[in-house]
DNA sequence: AGCCTGACAGATA
DNA sequence: GTATCTGCCAGGC
């Protein structure tokens, strides 16, 4: 079974890996993995997120202003959370979570 | 080829 | 602080 039916494009498995990167207790933007990816754009990987997230740390993943664009904001919250991100409220706080790629690491 | 949709971002009022 | 508009770009029809 492995629901999700229909197979992740090349573009999306690449969301996905670049997801899967960023460690606990951090958080990246949208837009920020769109630039890792180094092609399309915030709204492309936030579709890709809304169709296969779901196997992925998609709570680690926030909008521009540190709010989890998710329909599950509270669940976000909670794994966020659990990671030990820093919080400000209902937002992440990127000046000190925001995780700007691979080389940091 | 075109048109629409969407877990976004930035600018503007 | 909120509301609205425009730009963005892959994927599906």
């Amino acid at each position: 079974m492995r629901p999700g039916g229909a197979p992740p494009s090349e573009y999306a498995r690449k969301v996905l890996d670049l997801v899967d990167t960023v460690p606990a207790g951090r958080a990246v933007t949208y837009g920020e993995l769109a630039d890792l990816h180094g092609r399309g754009s915030a709204r492309t990987v936030g579709t890709v997120l809304s169709r296969y997230g779901r196997e992925t740390a998609w709570w680690r993943v926030v909008q521009a202003d540190g709010r989890p664009a998710a329909p599950h904001v509270p669940e976000a919250l909670r794994l966020l959370r659990a990671d030990g991100c820093p919080l400000v409220g209902d937002r992440v706080d990127l000046a000190r979570a925001r995780w700007t790629g691979p080389r940091e690491s």
